[in-house]
Order: structure tokens, then C-alpha cells, then sequence
DNA sequence: AATGAATGAGGGTTCATTCAT
DNA sequence: CATGAATGAACCCTCATTCAT
């Protein structure tokens, strides 16, 4: 007897194919016409799970963004020092972004495709992730010469970028990419204040891809 | 008795335009008509300066980048010192970007709105402009512990992603922001190389804002 | 310990409500999803109480324009005289549409939406009901001037319409309608034959307003 | 060397076929699809003519009404006398009636179907018409018994309510239909004021029944 | 007696594009 | 050079209805 999907668990997969079509196609040239047949599910049917296809894109952001900020916020729960949350929130931005590369795709990339409501409360998620960022790296080096708000968006620039440009089979590993930003960044940010120690938070080989649509039931 | 604006003119005035709705509603969103109602031209006189929309895109994209490309070219003729050179890269792009910023969105965020040969022809352009990128960090440090592709992408990521939260008003100047970012690039890319010396490239106080849509006849 | 609500009283909710919604909507602008969320009964559910959307708009109709026959039926047992007969009919045709006048909306502006065998169901009902109004003014004068066809539908007219501009607020009170508009066309139709003594037929003060839907258990 | 049917003799060419089968199928239950069929232009050509399926009701509507209102002033100028002045309104009213029963279906039975501005534009039209009306009946007979708001609307209600069962092959013909009506609806307002003289205002055999789309270039 | 999940058909509307003038 | 008029294809979405449970 097989055993029939749970709604949430459909949603899921709904809300994964999705997101694939709208990182392959971008969100305003996919159809939701794709998305039924890449799902199977009726062109109709689909309209139970999600009111309007900006609700679709909405559901793929938030939880997307959800995912990493929660994410983050375990990580980061009674680690004080800047140096090392820094390095974690790197780490943790470069991991999802290359596990979840579709999905991180349409987050970047789709930022503006929203409107009204769906955008203020996905907006709102944001400044609290870029304020996290800019806290830390204030404390990182309270008078540093370069602007906050620059030095800010210049680490998302360089991380977000990537979905422009990595591919996991022609490029080096994940650990080595989230390595040679964090170091590029650091440097670049704390000058003459001394390196990073290499490898600080690598992930134990054999290790699962973190997914974002994994059930933790 | 009024001059007839010429013919380049006009597609001028059209290209720039077009840039500018294609930069605020997304290449896919934007209709003709709008550009039609915008510009004051009827729809169908519109194809009297374009095939289709997508040429359209292409002509932006493909003026946008020979400006920048050319530009670059003039500047760096006899500069041999790489790390002047990379200055000089930064300065240029950073400098086009905030100038151009409805253009340069389009170039950075609709990049893969293009098929077929137009965008090959860009694709082509950006190789070019991201090898002598490359060349030059590999010049500028060649045993350097960072990936070559890593760190001409991350610098791509810092300057081009400033489409999404640079605001002319309420940021700080162009040229700091040049400065800031050429620091923090080279300062993490060089490790302990030492420091680069600030303005060294500044624009003349009064000079005009380099426009990628001025003749220069 | 609550009261189980009988199969036909959660109907006669249901038609009750329906018939709120087809009036404030239309039929066809109305949706059965609407009448679920109004019901507060699920989508599939209602289907136990009504076949179709069409069934549904012939229940309201018939049960509507039943018990207006069946009242009329019972008032004019017995009754002989052609002026008074037509009086009770224009009384209780009115004091129907005054207090059901949803439902008599529904029924009046909604006749051209059932078809097949609905339709030729309520029209069966219609006809009895014109020709006991026609058959009335025949005998009330004979040889008229005036078509008896155009005589009946004008008075229909003149009723019916009332959905369109009577508010039970703002308007003269039902007694007065009814009188107002019995003398209206009594007068005209008999010409010179004499006037109707004013409020032959009314209501006991305190006496409730005739509903459609009341049980009359 | 065939004419070429100018922009507005074509839009009224498809306005008239639309109120048609607005007024068969109803405004909600007829598609555009079934007015591209009818006229022969293609679903997406019918959008040059006009913005929305609401604007079409709109324009068949305030069209209709303002020919009718039109006519009705022409007709009214100089003529002082009340009695007159009704007797006039009443034929202009029937004769459109009649001779674009469509039309005036969709004015009468679709009234509500607008909304927003649309409506406030015909309601507006529809007050003055009601107005004149109104100040008529009330010139009329200062003193009615009957009030004037119950006496207006039985008038309209009476006239409005032929869509639903007058069909011009098997009932009396228009000018006697205009008679019966003037005269049931007179003797019942004025009450024993005395008769209205017969076919005051009949249009002469042959005369071509007035059409409300006839361009009077 | 009632519901969650699903569907085919069809709705209004917009689009890039064309072509005779 | 420029436009008014037109079109086929595709869009998102809603509908009444069904069926297993």
C-alpha cells in the first residue's frame, strides 16, 4: 500500500519544481502552465496549493529566506566573537546558496518581482539579516575607513553573485569558495588586523548537503 | 528653423529610454507600449529602429558594454603597472554604474534574458572585459591562495551588485565608493601587499559624469 | 443538549442565503464558493443539498414563487368580486416583494437563467399566476380599450420593478406602495368606473411580515 | 472600389451586435469570444475598440441612454404644457423601447452590471432622466395622493418591464402599445382629472423606426 | 452528512509583431 | 518615416463539478 504524500510535503515539492522553472526561465517568463506540467499536477490544481502565482513566488522567497535565517540564528546562538560569527554567516550564506542554487537564484534575482504585502514581509526579513551583518562587522572593526553600508553590500554582492557565474562541477568546492570570500573579504575589510585561520567551520566530509525543502519532521 | 534631430539621435533617445523602463519594470515585463508611450513614438513606428524586442535589449546591452569596454581600452592604453590597471577597471565600471545606473542594471540583471546570437555577441564582449580582469589578477599576484575565477567573479559580485541598494542621495559618494570597494578587493585579494594609494584616478571637480548615450562626434 | 438543525431547515438556510447572494451579485457573477463561504459549509458539501448551480437557482425560484401562489390561492378562496380579488393579489404580490425582496429579485430578474426543464417548471407556475391576473381584469371590465395583455404586464411592471429603486428605509412603507400603487392602476385601468376604497386589505398592526422560508410546521 | 467603413461606424457596428447578444445571453454569460465570433474581428482586435468588456457595456449604455435623453430634449423643447410634456416622454421612451429592444434590455436588465465610474456616469444620465420625469408628474398634479417616487417608478417600471414580454410580431403594435400604457398610466395618476386624448403623437405610416446606432452624418 | 483535493473548460486580457497606407 | 488597425498565441485565473474518503 503506497503511501499517499501529505499536503505539506506536496506543497514542498510544488514550491521546489517551482523554483527550478523560475531560476531557469526568471519568474515573469515562466508560466505557471510550466510549472503543471514540470509537476504533473493539473493547471487548475495547482491553484489549491498557492492563490496567485506572486503567492508562489512569495511561499519559494520566504521559506527560501526562512530557511537560511533560522539557520544562521542556530548557528550563531552563543557565539560572541565577530570574527567567527562573520566567518559562520559566510559559511552559512555560501552552503545554502550552493546547495539550494535555484532557490537562492530566484531569491536574488526575483528580489524586486514582488509587490505590496508579499514584498514588505520578505523586505522585513532582509534588513533583519543585512542588520545582523552590518552589527557584526561594526564590532568587527568599530572605525574601520571603509563605509558600513558598503562593506555590507559588497560581501552580499560578492555572495549573491554566484549564482551568475559557479557551477559545482567546474569550479572549486563549496568549502574552498566560502573559504576564498570569507579570506578576500576579511582581509579586505580588517586591512592589517591579521588573517583567518583557513577552514575554521568546514563541514565533515560525507556530510549532507543542507536542503532547504528537508523535512525535519 | 528647429534642427530635425538625426537618425542616430533618435535611436539614441529610443535606446535610452527603453533602458530606463527596462531597468524599473525588468526586461520581460515591459511592454513596447510602454516604451511606445514613453518615448511618444507610435508602436509600429518603434520597429522602424529595431527588429524585435529582443534586438532592442541587445542594441542596449551591446552599446552599454562597447562604451564601457571601449572606455576601458583607451584608459589602460600604456598603463602597464597591474595594479594601476585594476584601479583603472574598477574606477571605470564603478564610475559608468552610478552614472548609468538604468543601463548597467539592465547589462547586469537581464543578462540572460538574451538567446541566440545577440547573446552570443554580448557574451563575447563580457569574455573579453572578464579575461582582462582575470589576466590582471593573475599578473598582480600569480602564486596568489585564491582561485583566479573565485576572485574575478567576487569583484564583479561587489560592483555589479550595487544595482540593488546604491542610491545616488543617500549613499556615499562615487568616488568613495570606489575607494572603498578597490580597497577592500585588493587589500583581501593582495593579502599583505600592502595598501593602495587613495584617489589616485579621480575625476577633475567639475567634470561631467561620463554619459554611455553622449555623441562624441 | 442542542437541537440537530432538520435536513429542511439547513436548506431553507442555504436557499436563504443563496438567494442574498444572487440577489446582491447576480446568478451568474455569483459562485458557489461564495455560497459556501457564506454557508460556512464546505465547497463539496453543498452539493448534498442541491445537484447544480442551476438547481439551486430553480429551488429558490419555485419555493419563492410557491408559496406567493399558494398564499394568493388561499387569500382568494371564496372570494368573488373581480376589484377585490385583484386587490389581494396586488397586496400580497407586494407585501411578498417588500419582505422577501431578495428572493424576489432573484425571481424577477433572474427568469432568464434556468433553462430546459427548470425553466419551463417556474414558467408553468408563471403562467398560472398571469392568467389568474388576467382572467380577473377580463372580468373586472370587459371591454376595455386597453389590451388586456399590455394591462397585465403593465401592472407586473410596476411590481416587479420596485427591486430597482424601492428602499424599505427611504421609500413610503409597504401599506402605502400597495395602496399607491393599486390606485395607480385600478383607476387607470377602469377609467371612469370609480375609485377603490383605500386600505381594504391591511395588516394587522404587530403582525409579522410574511417569509418565504418560515416553517410552517 | 469598395468603401472602407470608418473608425466609428465600425465601433457602432460592434456596439450593436454586442448589446444583441448582451441582451440573448446577459452581460456575465456572454464572452468576448462570442462577440469576436459574431462580428467577425479577432478576440484580440476587438481591444482596439475598446479597454475592457465593462467599458463595451459601458459605451452600449451611455449610447443608448444618450440618445434616448438626446431625442427626449429635442422632442420637449418649447412644449410647455405637462400633459403634453408626458405624453411625449412616454412615446419617446416606448419607440426606442421597441426599436432597439436589445439595447434597451441591456440598459434596463444590466443596470447594475457596472461599477465604479462607469456606473456613476450612467446613473448620472439616468437621475436627470428621472428628474425631468419626477417635475413633470409633479407639475402635473401638485396634490397627488399618490406619492411622486411610487408614482415615477410605477411609470418606468411599467415601460421597462417590456423586454420580458412584448415581442413585436405577436402583440399590439407600438403605437397602440404607447397609447395603452400613457392612458392607463394618465386616468391612474390624475384619477378623474379627465381622459387623455387619443394618439396625440403617432408617427406617420412608412416612417422608419427611429435606430439609436444611424449615424446622422 | 460532509470534506479535501483535484480537474477540464473557459473566462478576460495583454503581448510582440505585421502590413497597407 | 510613421501610423492605425489588426492578429494569433499565450497569459493568469476562476468556475462548476466530481470523487475517494
Amino acid at each position: 500500500m503506497a503511501e499517499e504524500p501529505r499536503h505539506d510535503d506536496k506543497l514542498a515539492r510544488i514550491l521546489r519544481t517551482a523554483a527550478a522553472i523560475f531560476a531557469d526561465k526568471g519568474y515573469h517568463e515562466a508560466s505557471i502552465r510550466d510549472i503543471s506540467r514540470a509537476t504533473g499536477i493539473s493547471l487548475s490544481g495547482l491553484y489549491y496549493y498557492f492563490r496567485s502565482k506572486e503567492e508562489l513566488l512569495f511561499l519559494i522567497q520566504d521559506h527560501c529566506f526562512g530557511t537560511v535565517l533560522d539557520n544562521l540564528e542556530r548557528l550563531l546562538e552563543g557565539v560572541m566573537d565577530p570574527h567567527r560569527r562573520l566567518r559562520l554567516l559566510v559559511e552559512n550564506h555560501l552552503r545554502f546558496f550552493v546547495s539550494n542554487m535555484k532557490e537562492m537564484k530566484v531569491l536574488s534575482h526575483e528580489a524586486g518581482s514582488l509587490t505590496g504585502d508579499y514584498r514588505k514581509r520578505v523586505n522585513e526579513k532582509k534588513r533583519r539579516y543585512t542588520e545582523l551583518c552590518t552589527a557584526t562587522l561594526q564590532e568587527l572593526r568599530p572605525a574601520s575607513p571603509i563605509d558600513l553600508r558598503v562593506a555590507t553590500f559588497a560581501l552580499f554582492g560578492m555572495m549573491n553573485w554566484i549564482y551568475n557565474w559557479y557551477h559545482a562541477d567546474r569550479d572549486v568546492p563549496v568549502a574552498e569558495l566560502a573559504e576564498d570570500l570569507s579570506q578576500l573579504f576579511l582581509q579586505g575589510y580588517l586591512g592589517d588586523a591579521g588573517l583567518v585561520p583557513a577552514g575554521a567551520a568546514e563541514r565533515a566530509p560525507g556530510e549532507a548537503r543542507p536542503s532547504i525543502w528537508r523535512r525535519t519532521s
